[in-house]
DNA sequence: CTTTTTGCAAATGATTTGCATTAAC
DNA sequence: GTTAATGCAAATCATTTGCAAAAAG
């Protein structure tokens, strides 16, 4: 079933145009995409596509927290449809694959907040994945 | 008391250069600094200093896990002294400021792992800090 | 018709690469 | 002397900016 990204728009006073709504059906079915892989998968169904129009969607979205952008250390940033669920990532260090994951516990707070409003906690998870490590086992010494 | 970073290199097998050892101390007079500032520092030290020879020096430390990166959100790359303990980032969305903070919770795990061989669970905080949060409530309504 | 979005071009800013010179060991 | 690090220049890559044309409401 999929999700009515129209009525979310409008709900934000976002007009449905066909790069937003390509990116948002792209996002579905690319979750943890970059800027570029959007762009290209949006060229291929609208053909005078352009990146820039990615870019100010990507950060429309972003700001109407529509869409959630992740940061891994040396790569493009990431974008996935924000979801009500509060998931993690699990990065592999090797291929940077990401991958969601979910907490046992609920609320993470730091023993001193400095004074900060406080309104989410981040947690990355990082390690190796599955494929990575056979090829190492494989391959080293 | 200023740790011995001429060991610790030396124990790496990283030649004492003073580039570097000057990097190291701007970087502990200076928390969370990023290529640019950590550049402008060394160069007050040392006026031929390039800012090719931090972003060497800053990748070559990382990679002997000499320092961390902090990558916040579209910012350049922050940097710290490595530390034995396992604090966490609290950033504030306003301003950006970065400070170190403390969970109780000691081991963090997911409940699904994806077969990943977790070796880190990097947390952050965000929110707004107390200034920010003076300037706002004094200018807005 | 007014506002928002798009496409195009050019600019910016962080970071990297290549290479000859120099400093560390 | 050899190896690793530095300085300099140029290149790359992600992302942003400015603006006129086109699409959405």
């Amino acid at each position: 079933m999929k999700l009515s990204y129209e009525t979310l728009l409008k709900d934000h006073g976002l007009s449905l145009t066909s790069v937003r709504m390509t990116m948002l059906d792209v996002l579905t079915e690319n979750p943890h995409a970059d800027a570029n892989l959007i762009f290209e998968h949006v060229q291929r169904r609208i053909t005078a596509a352009s990146k820039q129009a990615i870019y100010n969607n990507l950060n429309t979205l972003v700001e109407h927290k529509l869409i959630r952008e992740i940061k891994p250390k040396g790569q493009p940033s990431l974008y996935e449809i924000s979801r009500g669920d509060n998931h993690q990532h699990i990065v592999c260090r090797a291929c940077q694959r990401v991958l969601d994951c979910h907490l046992q516990i609920t609320y993470l707070t730091p023993s001193e907040h400095h004074g900060f409003a406080i309104d989410e906690a981040e947690v990355t998870f990082w390690g190796i994945c599955p494929s990575c490590q056979k090829i190492n086992s494989g391959e080293n010494k």
